[in-house]
DNA sequence: GTCTATACGAGGATAGAC
DNA sequence: GTCTATCCTCGTATAGAC
């Protein structure tokens, strides 16, 4: 028995509708995230922002945590598909910065959400979220093909480890460093994401 | 008219118990908030670790805000000790590097409270304490100093803004690459801090 | 100045009408 | 699947006895 009562079209737009809905959910989620963190936002502010009722929100995302599984996750994709966007032309270090300039500069835009501290409560909501984990094993793998082509290049410094490499590039995408120095007022986003990158690669010492 | 009831003796001994136990409160708070950060803990929690009611907990100390003011003052306070201690054929670098060290290790202990990212409610608590403004003065001072000679000497870069190393500084003392490291298990304590320490200063790049 | 008990607000989540 | 109204837990802070 097929359904009468809805024709396919009709069905259609609404999904659009729906997946519209859950953008706009998910946009606001990761404003607030990023200015925030997740253990201070609340869901009725997230409501408020979107524009709907509290209750609603739960008929897309169950929980809190869903919620922002779902927004990390976005993230995680959108992150892959910079760097599969960059030009072959790139060295190994060369992709590793602009992979950097992007998380920072998004981080300045305020449009990167924290990522998961050891601090946090949503940490193991995180590891139990199969697409997360999954995005996140991708990003993790390309990195470590560039660290370690880098390494055997002499583009990076052989003596370190590639997990010390490999954290260092996520911590320095939420580096507080970043929000001093715009509080400061001195300097613009772009300076202010050339200047991280470069003490993250270069470190303060300089070359010699 | 003096006191009569209570020998100088007795009214010592007093204070000094009381001394105790707001250090036993301190201790416990410090180890907290570097665990779970200002927003996390609970002054049930800090209670039920010290031992004591937590009505008791708010003789001693205000509100939640000022016992995490009275925490992070004591920190600074921690700070410039080290700082004062440092051999005095230190050149600037090395001491600039041995803050780091001291801050670093701290907080793999377990015993470094998060500096207040932008995101955190104690902020403007902290802004309004002013012992612990006034400290936090005292240590830019002396950093903004030995900043200043090393890179005269050409030990730090001089095209890098100061800001940019101070803030680099204190970011680094609650580096999440320190617990990502941990976590990891591969590492020791020691070696997590060296590692932290030469990245910091040298880059990944290294030298070349 | 320590305790037990409680007031009070905030926030995550749900009920039930439409 | 959107709303209003409500539940319930947890956490800060205080009252009041000893």
């Amino acid at each position: 028995m097929l359904p009468t009562e809805i024709p396919s079209k009709k069905h259609s737009f609404k999904q659009q509708q729906l997946q519209f809905r859950e953008t706009a959910i998910l946009d606001t989620v990761n404003q607030l995230l990023s200015q925030k963190g997740f253990d201070l936002m609340t869901m009725d502010e997230v409501a408020a922002n979107v524009g709907i009722a509290k209750a609603s929100l739960y008929k897309h995302f169950a929980s809190k945590e869903a919620l922002a599984a779902a927004c990390m996750t976005r993230l995680l994709e959108r992150a892959l598909d910079t760097v599969h966007d960059l030009p072959d032309t790139n060295s190994a270090v060369e992709n590793l910065r602009a992979v950097v300039r992007w998380a920072v500069s998004t981080h300045l835009q305020g449009t990167m959400p924290l990522l998961p501290s050891t601090r946090s409560t949503i940490q193991s909501a995180l590891q139990n979220h199969a697409p997360y984990m999954q995005a996140l094993g991708k990003l993790i793998e390309q990195f470590a093909k560039w660290i370690h082509e880098a390494q055997s290049k002499g583009e990076l410094s052989v003596t370190l480890p590639s997990e010390v490499v490999l954290y260092t590039l996520f911590a320095r995408s939420c580096d507080p460093v970043a929000d001093f120095l715009k509080q400061g007022g001195a300097f613009t986003d772009h300076e202010i994401t050339e200047l991280i990158v470069e003490t993250t690669f270069q470190g303060m010492v300089g070359q010699a």
